[in-house]
DNA sequence: TATGAATGAGTCTTCATTCAT
DNA sequence: AATGAATGAAGACTCATTCAT
């Protein structure tokens, strides 16, 4: 292992890191950890196996830093890029479009996201990212709705319902592998689900 | 080459098939498939490297086996073991069994749950298995409310949700990551969200 | 291994241990020596893999059984089963009888020759035992000549190339690959080839 | 960079690439196929196991790359690097350079005819292989007379005739096995005999 | 900096041989 | 005598990581 892990600071340098993240993150989102291998990734990224170990201390390095650039496409894609305004009186609206704002985004990271998730249980690092992460992203949330009016009757707990009820709708969507159900009906249910989980907290 | 995988019949090799498939399949839950060696799994049963392949293809049939044998366990232990008689006048006993039976079901199998999840996207058979069960499982609940004098209304999707909301919770709990969560509160918020899904389709 | 290897005695015994040395040396003349396994031999002789060990040292041993008890049949058919008379005056007849009956034997070993022959080098057993036998044919071939009649000129040496001459015609013939030959010729060419080899040999 | 600066390094690996080409080939002709690992043929060729895997598929390619390259100086040595110049008048010095030429190339690769002879039945690359050159070497010296002023009488089955006369005669003199035998002598029956095959095709 | 050839430990799998029954 | 389950050493091949250029 080299002592020496480069810490670009020129701008072509950088956009050679970036690119070994992106490409090897790729790589394992799609494939899996244990079936990407060094070559592929550097393959992909565009340059030689050998500079990969300039950038990084090892493989496992590129998943951490892949997941901290990216991670939070795959995790908490609702909040991404997305201008949450809050119109209270209409919160069918708002939910479709965290709904649709989640799944676009989901689609994106395929199969990612259980790929890393099972790291979560073999990994301490990953482990560690993702409940940082949930915690951050529960509390945003936690906090729009409040300066949004909403009271704090156990929000924490009712917002991790939440979006444990929307992962889960999507994920069904996403990979929409039950051919029986109608998943109109479904997102309706849940969007139903959730106002009611809010109701006594919305002052007027 | 003679490619004869012995289906044992006497007790005593089918009593060793069912070491090796339990040592590997725990192991393989554990630590994940890329980390776990057949040396180790061989170890494990108490048996030689070579006898596990009189019993197994591959590494990859141990997995399979295991997945069949004790998948049930991980994925659906709700209704394992589990004679849900349902007291309409007590929906609040029936939920706090099924999720304490889950959590306590779902505490064993410790990490297997995530472990086998990102598996099915990269296999095929993994896959098949889980999404036969999930359906399976769906049906089966969704009959024993029927004859429960539950009307169909929706009932497939409701009873999806329904299972999405006890996992997250179970999760939660388990793992118990965040502080800051009240996981009774969680649990009785997640009820009540459960009997209100289903409070239409009651008959009485 | 053993230490006793049993020499077996009663016909039961001896029926099995003869049909190990033909299962064996079949599979190992049809497919080589390391592409047959001792599992393979013992289902293709109806016996327990154990069994073999009591009968034989070594996989190798079944080569080497095998080899004296069947290599007359693939090396030195035409001296087998063969009352040769030898009709002076009708060499061409003789020749071609000795030509056709090593054909028929050669056909049923098969591909057993080169995959013996390729043993001579890496193995001094089956190197002995060939060259011994090799020697004994000549000297038989040589003996009947003599006692027809032929002059001791430089005899072993004709013989030698004469059997030498057989051995590739019938090779040819069996093989048959090169489609552009015709073997006829060839057979007639070869039988001249010998007459006039021995043409000074002759009494009369 | 300069593409020349690349040129040596190209050169290197096909150094080295043949180098595991022969120090394989080698092996496998001295000790059999399946008594040589890649290990060893690593070590011969002063490299390490992981890069053979780098210019070869598998073990097998390593046998097929080396037939290609080195299998004429075993199968086919009389008429490698060998300018035949028929000089009709003097056939026996003709002859006696092909054979001690043959006799000189087979002892350098020693064992491998008969090792890879018997691949020529349970490989179907290496039988390819074989009846290719064989077929191209008797043509070639079917040119070869026939453009000397041979007569174009069955010369196909001669050649052939004579090709398997001289490689029994110089199988013999290698291995001299045989104390009996006075391989002058034989030398000198040989050529009489192959003299005596064409004697009718000379023009004069 | 950059390359990609080279390393060698580690993995799955096979199979001759032994052993408990 | 016989069975066939069990052993474990050995082999082909992979791949994260290093190094000569």
């Amino acid at each position: 292992m080299l002592d020496t892990i480069r810490e670009p600071k020129q701008k072509r340098a950088i956009e050679k890191k970036e690119k070994i993240t992106k490409a090897g993150f790729d790589l394992i989102c799609k494939n899996g950890y244990y079936n990407t291998n060094t070559a592929e990734i550097a393959k992909a990224a565009g340059v030689s196996t050998g500079i990969v170990y300039q950038y990084f201390k090892d493989k496992y390095d590129i998943l951490i830093e892949g997941l901290e650039k990216y991670g939070d496409d795959i995790f908490f894609p609702m909040i991404k890029d997305n201008n949450i305004e809050i119109d209270i009186n209409d919160l069918n609206t708002l939910l479709n479009n965290m709904i649709n704002n989640y799944i676009k985004n989901h689609k994106i990271s395929n199969v990612a996201h259980e790929e890393i998730m099972s790291m979560i249980h073999s990994d301490k690092k990953v482990a560690e990212y993702y409940y940082k992460r949930e915690l951050e992203m529960t509390n945003s949330i936690k906090d729009i709705l409040i300066s949004n009016g909403f009271k704090d009757n156990n929000l924490s707990e009712k917002v991790h319902i939440m979006l444990g009820l929307i992962d889960n709708l999507c994920h069904e969507v996403i990979y929409h592998k039950h051919d029986h159900m109608n998943y109109d009906i479904m997102t309706n249910l849940v969007i139903d689900n959730i106002k009611e989980l809010f109701k006594d907290d919305i002052n007027n």
